[in-house]
DNA sequence: GGACGTGGGAGACAGATGAGCAACAAGAAC
DNA sequence: GTTCTTGTTGCTCATCTGTCTCCCACGTCC
């Protein structure tokens, strides 16, 4: 419980040495010549006062201080920031490092983040991880580079930062490629409007993945509509209502499924009898929640957070040299989360 | 862009004056007595340096470090975590503090806490927030005590540590009376089986207030089940057989209530035409996106994180002494948020 | 007189802060 | 009209926060 009263001159006078020999004692340090005796007086009386270094203090002098700041968009809007947190959060106590938080908004402008950054300089955080909410191509603060950082479900405008992004053409295809395995061969892709990388990616991936497969890639249905439960619904109610009506439909997210499922519902279509249905993201709350429920790939958010931090680590500690890693991004793969909603097609 | 390498003694070399004069011009010392001109010459050396204090030093010299530490459950698993560390941060960013994030698990030992405690002890942070992920009756470390601390959506076991939790009381009469209001008479209610105070008090705010609007409020029907989706639904099953079957459902929350909406399906009962729903949490993910929207009671995540926040500051700056509220808890209220699964009974 | 074993002293890290010191002006004493 | 006191303004010096680390000191033994 330390006493944040207690020095380590507290613990010298208790053991009667100079405080030299407590830091050399406590910190283990390698050339320091002391008797197994004295260890022990020093450590023994360091316990009873309840002594704890003072970690400013440490890190005025040695110019670390064991903090990673940590800016994340929109904490509380999408459970993906919690996700890149704790995967941050248990990286880094794993390595004995804490971390800062600060919440910016997606929309915020580029002052507002350079102050963010700013407040994490003057801290002297060790490195900093910047997470955004949805993968896609970000503008940083010029002051970012004055440490070091990663970027977290994003790439740099400038291309110069080291990152870690989702493999959205794996995910996709594998997504894909669950389908066919099912057997189904007229697949539909409700996808997203807007201009994301996930956007193209996953509609490139989910052609060629068909294409592979001695499909026409080409000429398979796509609907897209805003990625949200009613722009699913009413892209699943266009797709579904076709001559050539799919057996089976890739989800651009797990919310355009829930509104997929609602419209085949309205159409007197079944899951997965009539319909299977694959989504992305696993958001648990829908995904787990959903009657059957949903097959989805999963973004690789605690993953993202944990690699992320890792590697700042690593950086930060001298083991690993981030510009040569920040050539390109680093991609996480998007494994397929099994549920209920994929089986064969009827007949 | 404050380079890590630039001291105030770069600044008051570039100003031709002393470190000293320095420090009050910036600080803004009040006794100080300097020319403005003076002033000016430093603030112009400090922005042209691109200079930004050493906080560590600051908060060595000052023994204030301007860093509140949160250590919270479960960050990912919950998005309630997400709004009280929201919540939190945007409080103490308004008034220039920071925040240091620690996740702990709800099922963690009394030892392990301790350690968090620790860790952030050894950080010096102002003060402790320590967040729950549901409303209970927990067991704190005791290295607790030793900075201001408030807990957020718990009690203490002790019952000596400052708190804020929610209204689970006047929620629950909010969501029976809105109930109540679009003329339902026969009400049931679907509960929770876990014995936590939430599960107690909305029950007794649930007949309370029945009784209050001249029913008999023992007599209403209850189902309890898990309180997830599949909880749900078997509550709802059961609760929608009876031959008084109830024209309304108040759910103990919107999981709850997913379930609740599926059983309805089946039985083929519109929502809200044949029955009414209301839920609890507002987890947005789940209430704005079942059709209809679930008409909802929120509980106040962001507001116990910010109330917290601001509270724990004041205490740290000696305007509020935290033992005074740490006799009774402070209880925020639980707002409805209107949607569509509300309207009045048939004929 | 080196080698070895054991330990201590004195900055340095970056900034905060109370006491104190020139410089100057106004008023008082001579 | 000069010197002395007193007061004010403007700024600096020395010291402090808690810890680390380079360098040195002392004694003993071969």
């Amino acid at each position: 419980m330390s006493n944040k009263n207690i020095g380590i001159k507290d613990v010298a006078t208790a053991a009667g040495v100079s405080v030299t020999t407590v830091s050399h004692v406590l910190n283990e340090v390698a050339y320091a010549r002391i008797s197994p005796e004295t260890r022990d007086k020093v450590r023994s009386a360091a316990e009873q006062l309840g002594y704890g270094p003072n970690r400013l203090a440490q890190a005025l002098r040695t110019q670390r201080t064991g903090m990673l700041g940590l800016v994340s968009e929109d904490i509380a809007t999408t459970p993906h920031a919690g996700r890149i947190i704790l995967g941050a959060e248990e990286a880094a106590k794993a390595r004995g490092y804490n971390l800062m938080i600060i919440n910016t908004s997606g929309s915020a402008s580029l002052e507002s983040r350079r102050d963010d950054v700013e407040a994490l300089l003057e801290r002297r955080v060790d490195g900093i991880l910047y997470a955004t909410m949805y993968h896609r191509i970000v503008e940083l603060p010029a002051n970012l580079g004055s440490v070091p950082s990663v970027l977290v479900d994003s790439v740099a405008a400038g291309g110069n930062i080291t990152a870690v992004i989702p493999d959205e053409e794996g995910g996709a295809r594998t997504a894909v490629e669950a389908l066919l395995a099912a057997g189904h061969r007229r697949i539909g892709f409700l996808n997203n409007t807007d201009d994301v990388p996930a956007t193209r990616q996953r509609l490139h991936a989910f052609r060629t993945t068909l294409k592979e497969a001695g499909l026409d890639g080409e000429a398979a249905p796509v609907e897209s509509e805003v990625s949200e439960v009613h722009g699913g619904y009413a892209a699943a109610r266009r797709m579904l209502s076709r001559d050539d009506r799919p057996t089976a439909l890739f989800c651009y997210n797990d919310r355009m499924a829930m509104g997929a499922y609602r419209a085949a519902a309205e159409l007197g279509l079944s899951i997965p009898g009539d319909l299977s249905v694959v989504g992305f993201d696993d958001q648990e709350l829908i995904a787990a929640n959903l009657h059957p429920g949903l097959t989805t790939v999963a973004l690789p958010h605690y993953e993202m957070g944990a690699w992320a931090t890792e590697h700042l680590i690593d950086a930060v500690e001298g083991k690993t040299d981030l510009s040569l890693m920040a050539l390109h991004p680093t991609i996480l793969s998007c494994p397929l989360v099994g549920r209920d909603s994929i089986t064969a097609p009827r007949q």
